[in-house]
DNA sequence: CATAATACCTCATTATACGATGCATCAAGA
DNA sequence: TCTTGATGCATCGTATAATGAGGTATTATG
C-alpha cells in the first residue's frame, strides 16, 4: 500500500480506464479489479469510490444501470457518449505523469 | 502542467531525490531543477516548497546552511545523516508507484 | 449459528499543494 | 533613471480528495 497522499488524483482516471476497457462494471467489482491489477498495492476504499462514482455520474461522464441479483441490487456504471470522448485525455495525462515520475526517480547510475 | 491533485505526495520525495544526488541545494534552485527535469511539466510553487522544506527540517531529515551571496542570503539544504538513511525507502516507493501507474494505464492493445 | 464476503451508502476528519501576498536584492534595457 | 523581470526567502487561508468510521442488508461458508 502506498502512502496515503500519493493516491490523490488517480481514482477517477482509474475508474475511467476500467470502464473504457470493460464496458460496464459495478463498484465492488472495481475494487477487486484494481487490487488485482496493482498487485495488492492499490486498495480502493469504499469511502472513496462511491463518492467518486456519484461525482462522475453527476458530471455526465457516467451513467448507471441497476440490476437485481437475487435480493441484492447491483449498480452498474458505464461511460456516457460524452464521457467516452473525454477519457483519452485523462488517460494520456496519467501515462505521461507516470513516465515523468520514472524519469525523475530513476536511480542515477553511480560512476565507478 | 499536471492536474493539481496528481502532485500530492510527490513533493517531499522529489526534494529528497534532488538532495541525495546533488548534496546541497537551495529552494529556488530546486524549483528550476524540477522544471528542467520534468520538461516544464512540474512547476513547484514556492507556497508549496518552503513549507515542505521547513517540515523536513523540523523532522530532522534536512539541515540548513545559510550563505551570503552579495547582499542576499541563500539557504542551502542537505540531508542529515538520519535523513540519509530514510531516503531510499521513499525513493523506492515512488519508483514502484510510477511502475504501477504505468501498468494500470498502459493502453491495452486492440485485438484486430 | 456466526463469520466473512458481497454490495451499497454518508460524513467528518485530515493532509497537502496552491494562490495571494509580502519583502528585498540585483541585472538589464528603455 | 526608472522600471521590469529574475532571484530568493517567507506566511497563511483555501480548496480538494482520500480515508476511517459508521450504517444497512443479503448471501455463502464452516
Amino acid at each position: 500500500m502506498y502512502s496515503r497522499e500519493l493516491l490523490k488524483g488517480i481514482l477517477k482516471p482509474i475508474i475511467l480506464k476500467l470502464l473504457s476497457e470493460n464496458g460496464k462494471m459495478y463498484g465492488y467489482e472495481m475494487v477487486q479489479k484494481v487490487k488485482e491489477l496493482s498487485g495488492d498495492k492499490i486498495l480502493i476504499k469504499e469511502g472513496s469510490l462511491y463518492p467518486a462514482l456519484h461525482a462522475l455520474t453527476s458530471e455526465g461522464i457516467l451513467q448507471t444501470e441497476s440490476v437485481s441479483v437475487g435480493n441484492r441490487t447491483r449498480k452498474y456504471y458505464k461511460l456516457t457518449s460524452s464521457g467516452n470522448g473525454q477519457v483519452q485525455l485523462a488517460l494520456d495525462e496519467l501515462l505521461d505523469f507516470a513516465q515523468t515520475l520514472k524519469t525523475i526517480f530513476e536511480p542515477k547510475p553511480v560512476v565507478s
